[in-house]
DNA sequence: AAATATCTTTAAAGCGCTTTAAATAACTTT
DNA sequence: AAAGTTATTTAAAGCGCTTTAAAGATATTT
């Protein structure tokens, strides 16, 4: 049988509230008394029982991550990866992730995770677009959360974003240093704040750079509130196209959008970067491999996790906190299509 | 405060006993007293805590799920989609799932997952390929575990597979269906097990449809052993080609290397299905959106993950069990390429 | 040297369940 | 009606930690 902390504490000659003591690294012990203990811990192979000390201590040790279903199946794997990034933020901590899906429309009293039915979790990370309900039973029962990639409009709370208004001025940048001046816009999910942020960056740009005309760029863009697909995309540049504005390059809500941007350019027989140049935004797995390769924004989806992390870590030591906003970098990734 | 097992019993005039026992569902109790309880319970809201009903039973009520970290990152999602279905599976039972990822050449001292190191776990799915030497590790510490869609050749695990074999026979068998005579077989990783199942079953067909010359097909077999890329599918569809025998399909040994043979296709101007037909396997998510669709094998990899977990549970209950291998059917995807 | 302050160490209670063994109640048999 | 069965119920011990309050050592002041 596995030794307990009393077979320690007796074969090191203190009591067992000495073993926790060093066991936690504790102050409060001579050194020598310490370094006998740690000894018979490694000599014995002693390691505490988790559910033990949760007992006594009254935490779980758990952490939750909230996902939406269509989200972690996507092909992207964007909130895959940010979970890999707190997976890996996690080990030398002692929380664990209990990572669970949602439906969208989900009903609080049938639909709930169980580590949240049953009180099994510390704290917890919403990543991406959730339900709303959800946010506000988590509010509703203190249970502290912060909301990963994601936020809900005129509500304050603890969350990490990545940074896409500086993203999207930076997609631009790239553009204008490439020589181009007149910059459009494809984008879709017009309601959703990160496009929101990126189109407001580029507006911003379009203003700072000048290829607004009369300050009004709007004949640059296409913005739509539909879900994002490759179809939006082609809808797009067609649309741009045939406006019949001067029209040298294309700044894309995201790499999906500038996926079918680049199809229908290669349809037209339109040279990318030399006649029209076009970025995209997220830097998706298959960025890199399109042909050509596509410029864009590249997100460290690992460090979004991580953040998350620590967030959540400071936010359930005190719980008082006032909600604050975490921005992540990103940096603009240049391929063959600038 | 929550509300504990000894308020219910209060509360409802009862032992502590008594609750514990109508709580597990368990015999012994009349029927009257184990309404009185279930009333009670629902009345203050009771739920118990997990650390300490842990601690008294003497298990962790977690499993592990462990995952080289490339295949979790891969775009194709196969072991993420595992993840999920027995995610789903669990969701009635009482088990919690730690999800975590290895690296392939790990250090079973220093790379040990958490709740391996602190024995946190009642039992393990192996996802994909994973280090032997944590094969062992758990074999010598007696931790029940399952490999899923992965073998050890010459070892006698519990594990469950896709049935490589039917699958890929029933593509050749579609290729047949469809008319043709001399199909063709590409494939990579000519030394992982599935595909070798796959190349098994290819190689029956051949014989049983009679378009193996002579008993010997292998004039329209491109096979090597490194890693499965789009190239490699490019590679064995010309070297096919240009060997200038007969051949009027093509069965892949996996969707990438289908892409590959369809790129080099349309490169020469050979129509698909006429001139050529193409079955792959997995159907990957790209399969579907491909252009042409892609005919492929689907792969039921939610039913993957929640077969893992039910055979988990029997071992864990039964440790004793001998080895087993559960086999998950396929099925034909029919689309454009066929 | 006595009194006081500081540092170590520990006895014991408590966390909230499960389970065993024994007590009690409710039926059946003689 | 007493004895024997069987079904219910429960007292109490135990799971393996943490933590508090107090005791015991040791060092510092008067």
């Amino acid at each position: 049988m596995k030794p307990t902390i009393k077979e320690i504490a007796e074969s090191a000659g203190v009591s067992q509230a000495t073993v926790s003591l060093v066991l936690n690294k504790r102050p409060g012990v001579s050194t020598e008394t310490r370094k006998r203990v740690q000894d018979t811990i490694t000599e014995l192979n002693y390691v505490p029982k988790r559910s033990a000390s949760q007992l006594a201590r009254q935490q779980t040790g758990n952490i939750g991550f909230i996902i939406w279903e269509d989200h972690f199946s996507e092909i992207e794997m964007f909130y895959s990866q940010c979970f890999l990034g707190m997976e890996l933020a996690t080990r030398d901590s002692d929380y664990y992730i209990l990572l669970t899906t949602v439906k969208l429309d989900f009903n609080t009293r049938t639909d709930l995770p169980r580590f949240l039915r049953y009180d099994d979790v510390d704290g917890v990370v919403l990543a991406g677009r959730v339900p709303h309900n959800l946010i506000k039973l988590l509010e509703k029962r203190k249970i502290p959360f912060v909301l990963l990639d994601y936020e809900v409009p005129g509500k304050n709370h603890h969350k990490v974003l990545i940074d896409n208004y500086k993203g999207a001025y930076t997609a631009v940048q790239e553009l204008v240093n490439c020589g181009k001046k007149h910059i459009g816009y494809v984008g879709g999910s017009a309601d959703h704040p990160s496009i929101k942020e990126r189109y407001r960056a580029y507006l911003a740009a379009s203003q700072d750079y000048g290829f607004a005309v009369n300050g009004d760029s709007s004949e640059l863009v296409f913005s739509i509130n539909t879900e994002i697909t490759r179809e939006i995309g082609i809808a797009g540049i067609r649309e741009l196209l045939d406006k019949d504005v001067e029209l040298d390059a294309v700044f894309c809500a995201n790499d999906t959008l500038a996926f079918g941007v680049l199809e229908e350019l290669k349809r037209r027989r339109i040279s990318v970067p030399s006649e029209i140049a076009v970025v995209g935004f997220d830097d998706i797995y298959a960025a890199r491999f399109h042909s050509p390769p596509l410029s864009s924004i590249h997100v460290p989806k690992m460090d979004l996790g991580k953040e998350a992390y620590k967030l959540l870590l400071e936010i359930i030591s005190d719980p008082t906190r006032i909600p604050q906003t975490r921005t992540i970098g990103v940096e603009c990734i240049c391929r063959e299509t600038t």
